[in-house]
DNA sequence: GCCAACGTTGGC
DNA sequence: GCCAACGTTGGC
């Protein structure tokens, strides 16, 4: 099993968005960036837990948990006109971007901020700790899943 | 709203 | 294939 972390603008999709949908699941719509979509597309496997992390807010951090319910599939959002991730360039015959489902897990009784986890030790090396990154999707070790899980 | 750090695009 | 221009991300 892999671990991830996904970010999402609260104002857009938050995960209190996610608990009231039906199921708890979403589709991860709007991934456009080719890193992330070969992560989507290829290693995120159903049963795969990843951190929903609230991105561009007043308080950034990680809020919860989500399992991946469905593993990558085209994403519809870019075949259609009408919507904001509309790429013209994604052929239905040959998909440019991909989607996976997530479901909620759970959401933490609070956010465990990006300050914290700067200054926990044993996240010096997390790939969203360092200067510059800025992908959506991103693998977690397990030794930096747990650390983050104690610090709940 | 600012701006650094990237990623993408397109002319050459 | 280079690289300038442009667009986006996301913390602050």
């Amino acid at each position: 099993m892999n671990f991830w972390l996904m970010k999402s603008e609260p104002e857009t999709f938050s995960i209190d968005d996610l608990e009231k949908r039906p199921g708890q699941t979403e589709p991860w719509d709007g991934i456009r960036n080719y890193q992330a979509r070969n992560m989507i597309r290829d290693e995120m496997k159903k049963g795969d837990l990843a951190f929903f992390y609230h991105s561009n807010c007043k308080e950034p951090g990680i809020v919860g948990i989500m399992i991946v319910d469905k593993e990558g599939y085209p994403d519809p959002t870019a075949f259609d006109p009408a919507d904001k991730h509309y790429d013209p360039k994604s052929d239905p015959d040959k998909p440019r971007w991909y989607l996976v489902d997530v479901k909620l897990k759970r959401k933490f009784k609070r956010t465990i901020t990006l300050n914290e986890l700067r200054e926990n030790k044993s996240l010096a090396h997390m790939k969203l700790l360092q200067k510059g990154n800025r992908l959506s999707v991103m693998p977690v070790t397990k030794n930096e899943w747990d650390a983050i899980l104690a610090m709940e």
